[in-house]
DNA sequence: TCTGGGGTCCTAGGACCC
DNA sequence: TCTGGGGTCCTAGGACCC
């Protein structure tokens, strides 16, 4: 049997944790930039407050409803996930961490009811974060069921198993609610008259794959209790590595972009050397703000061969740098810049070149492997390169901030006793 | 009237997830 | 004034091979 634990409004939940005093109020936390609605408490949504909804149209609603907003804590997130994740991960014989918030737990055919309820309550009692369980055979099923306990149960548990059971839950579940049927497919079924999980699983299967291919298949054969998709507990390895912002301020002005840019190949580097492996492709883009129709509009972009894969800071900026000097025009008012590098390659796989022309790799390497020691004990950016910039007008707005209480030492937690 | 059969690799675009 | 960031997998079609 495979369970899916699944953290309560994640995000929401982390900031509540530290801050007892919003029990039962409505908080929301926004995405970077403070720009779109990305976790709501339940008190949030009661209000009808919509994921992904852009901050400012609610503007009002938030004051109306005394609202607590904050802006993302990725740290505080990061490590209170890790919390969840060590817990779950000493009550069960495997695991698969699937996102920040939720990981399917390889679970034996025991008192299923039990265990689920065991992991919940210390889960909540050792961090403070609240999760519901679904317990099923298959992935897809146990996801439906996890959706059921969140939505339908007081105990936060809920095990789909006998036949007649998983019937009903399906005859009483909209495609779109399935876990892999997006509202593309959605449409597409429903416009043939499909409209719950229990119509889909009674087509013909060579229909369903010719409408949504293999990927569609294999989701109602999981419905159907056949398992397809195994416990994946090793794929910490990145086939890509993206990093990319919104700026708080659009800019205009070379320099800002050049400053971005080159800290995002960095950060890129900085991945990819934690999971030992080197691109040889990078993907430069800069763009204007698609949602102002005022403006005049570009997308620029371009993807650059490496003569030879490398995770190397200052090697990706040069890279880089050609890239945005190829792409960038002068005259618009740039939103958003971004770095993708790909086709990675395991550190130890790398393919030399023959015509190499940078016969100082080796030193470069030394160089960023200082850098990592330095910025990981001293704090990201403490030693960079200086077309980073210093003064970074283009860095984006967090204006509601918490603090980060349990990684950093001066915003720790004062308790009065 | 009428033109084979069997492969690989790569890329762009679509669909999906959190 | 104001709209996030980071991923995966699959398919069709092109280009190539024998």
């Amino acid at each position: 049997m495979i369970a899916l634990v699944d953290c309560n409004n994640f995000y929401a939940s982390c900031e509540r944790v530290f801050r007892p005093d919003l029990k039962k109020q409505p908080i929301v936390v926004l995405s970077n930039n403070d720009g779109c609605i990305i976790a709501r408490s339940n008190e949030a949504k009661a209000i009808g407050i919509r994921m992904g909804e852009p901050a400012y149209k609610r503007k009002e609603d938030f004051k109306k409803h005394n609202v607590h907003i904050f802006s993302t804590n990725f740290p505080l997130y990061g490590d209170m996930s890790n919390r969840v994740m060590s817990i779950l991960r000493k009550n069960s014989k495997d695991i698969e961490i699937y996102s920040i918030d939720e990981a399917f737990l390889d679970c034996q055919d025991g008192n299923l009811k039990e265990y689920g309820v065991d992991i919940k309550k210390k889960v909540i009692q050792w961090t403070g974060i609240p999760v519901c369980v679904g317990i099923a055979e298959t992935k897809v099923l146990a996801k439906l069921a996890n959706h059921i306990a969140k939505k339908h149960t007081k105990s936060g548990v809920f095990i789909l198993k006998e036949k007649q059971n998983i019937l009903d839950v399906l005859k009483k579940t909209n495609v779109g609610e399935i876990w892999g049927i997006g509202s593309r497919s959605a449409k597409l079924l429903n416009n043939y008259g499909i409209y719950n999980a229990f119509e889909l699983i009674s087509l013909d299967e060579s229909w369903i794959k010719r409408k949504l291919s293999v990927v569609g298949l294999r989701i109602v054969h999981e419905l159907k209790g056949i398992k397809c998709f195994d416990l994946d507990n090793k794929r910490q390895i990145k086939k890509n590595i993206c990093t990319s912002r919104s700026f708080g301020t659009p800019t205009s002005d070379y320099n800002h972009l050049s400053q971005a840019i080159s800290t995002f190949a960095v950060r890129c580097s900085e991945k990819l050397r934690k999971q030992q492996s080197s691109a040889s492709v990078i993907k430069i883009f800069i763009y204007t703000n698609p949602f102002n129709p005022r403006q005049k509009q570009y997308y620029g972009n371009i993807t650059l061969q490496l003569d030879q894969a490398t995770n190397d800071n200052q090697i990706m900026i040069h890279e880089a740098l050609k890239g945005l000097k190829s792409i960038y025009k002068e005259g618009y008012i740039y939103k958003k810049a971004g770095v993708i590098v790909g086709n990675l390659i395991p550190n130890n796989q790398i393919q030399l070149n023959l015509f190499d022309n940078l016969n100082n790799r080796n030193k470069y390497k030394k160089i960023s492997t200082i850098f990592d020691k330095i910025n990981n004990s001293m704090g990201k950016d403490k030693i960079r390169i200086a077309v980073q910039g210093f003064d970074r007008k283009w860095q984006m707005k967090q204006e509601q901030l918490s603090p980060a209480y349990t990684t950093r030492i001066e915003e720790i937690l004062t308790i009065k006793i």
